[in-house]
DNA sequence: AAGCCAGTTGCGAATGATTTGCAACAAAGC
DNA sequence: GCTTTGTTGCAAATCATTCGCAACTGGCTT
């Protein structure tokens, strides 16, 4: 997906989710789509001051809830960090965390997904939604 | 396992980290052994008051960090919610929470821990630890 | 049994991430 | 351009968890 695309569908969401496109939305918007990793509420702040220098804290965490709720972002909460964000691909991912580098690393696996949807089915339940993440170490 | 074995193995966790058998963490100790469920912190400061009515909730926390430190409970943080503990078992396992209820329902899956691993490995990366949680509603 | 002393306790205050109340402000339609 | 209603920045509030500290107490020593 380009760059482009990112975000516009990111402030289609906006217009869709009934919220108005101000200046400081439109700088963390445009932030998000360029970001290729998973950066926390501070970091984009952060680089979004750099379009919008006036944006505070509180309308970065305000937008990313506005997003998330559209759907158009994923918010991650891994082991003892603060949440982090990235648009929603088209595809479902997992996470895998180097520990070392704090870098995450994204993975599939339709068998395990179809394992997980197995066990909670003979158990009598459907997933909503589910969180695997791998705390890894690069191999020496 | 017997609860009797249980306690005793948290109190010996206790003298192996070289920390002292208090009172308070006798307490403490007992109601983590008789839980066969997955309560937070407050819920066991609750729990252990109607032991040992003076214990602090600071004291609930230091407890659980130094058991957590020796291994023999095991610490949950599932999303949006604060950190659930119990003790640790022989096997390990992984967790499906019904959304609803906030039940924890508790399974394991050899098979998908064998994808996890590989799919690690040919990452180049050798797996830590894990997390893995279904957040599930119960089927109509 | 009494004493010693490092490990513990309860308390309140500090933390850190996130949320919220509110008055001043600014999109978007008219 | 004006109005209406959603937004903003700020400071204060939350909430779970941690920490500093002076008062206490296990548990070894004698």
């Amino acid at each position: 997906m380009t760059q482009r695309t990112r975000t516009d569908r990111l402030k289609a969401a906006l217009r869709t989710a009934g919220v108005r496109l101000t200046r400081q939305r439109a700088a963390l918007v445009d932030v998000l789509a360029r970001a290729d990793d998973h950066p926390d509420a501070a970091a984009l702040h952060d680089r979004t001051r750099a379009i919008e220098p006036g944006i505070s804290l509180s309308t970065v965490y305000r937008t990313l809830t506005a997003l998330e709720d559209q759907g158009v972002i994923h918010k991650h909460v891994f082991q003892g960090e603060s949440a982090r964000y990235e648009h929603a691909q088209t595809d479902h991912h997992d996470h895998m965390i180097d520990v070392d580098t704090g870098e995450v690393i994204e993975f599939t696996s339709e068998k395990i997904e179809q394992l997980q949807a197995q066990i909670a089915a003979e158990l009598g339940y459907d997933i909503l939604h589910h969180r695997m993440e791998l705390y890894v170490r690069r191999k020496i």
